[in-house]
DNA sequence: GACCTATATTGACACGCATCGATATCTCGG
DNA sequence: CCGAGATATCGATGCGTGTCAATATAGGTC
């Protein structure tokens, strides 16, 4: 898996780097996205937009402003079904951006 | 390791829960304080917040506001030594956060 | 075509926060 | 005690964004 994005831990993060990497984090530091993802989450078989609405508690434009925001960031993918809209996550996306979090890799013993 | 946190694709988060996470993830969604991170991470025995100014490219007060935030979010712990003040990474915690992105534990085989 | 439901877009608003300059506090060396 | 450097706090400001109501668009049904 190529990385999508400068691990913290593993050398020292250029202004860029830390800026896209600060950008993935956003998306993740707002409670109605992440209740989002664990609800799609939650749908074995992937989740109707239109079963999202209520349960997040805030309203219609809003969650899908989230979702919007969501596939943005490659954390879902979406696929129209006639009326509505079928979500999904997408585990690779948080695969990587846990491996950014992650100890740095040792390239050799200490001596 | 005690869970800081309830994982995003483990159950439906409830909106508490929720708020909680963002409030860590919000930490991490910052460019500075990824920076700050990534430059405490480098010095093998810690970094001095004196030498922390100058590389992040922003005022004193600002590094000291996001050294605090830093430290109220566990990712780092200061000690005062004389004058100046040594940072260290508190690694546990970033890896509770990485726990919190993590893929669900399979509790039984589905049937 | 008329109507209903799901979704997306727009515009406006309020709040949070990153940032700075100014200043206060602390610690050491003389 | 006094000056100098490191750190923290305060107040102000500007920008980003989460939120909503209103509206638009699209697909389905009759």
């Amino acid at each position: 898996m190529e990385p999508c994005c400068a691990p913290v831990l593993d050398g020292i993060l250029t202004e860029p780097d830390a800026a896209d990497l600060a950008g993935q984090f956003k998306v993740l530091a707002d409670p109605a996205r992440l209740r989002l993802l664990s609800l799609i989450a939650a749908a074995p078989d992937g989740a109707c937009g239109c079963e999202l609405v209520e349960p997040i508690g805030r309203s219609q434009p809003t969650v899908s402003h989230h979702l919007k925001a969501l596939r943005e960031a490659g954390l879902v993918e979406s696929e129209k079904r006639g009326t509505w809209v079928w979500y999904r996550i997408v585990p690779e996306r948080l695969e990587e951006l846990r491996g950014a979090l992650a100890a740095p890799a040792k390239v050799a013993a200490p001596s």
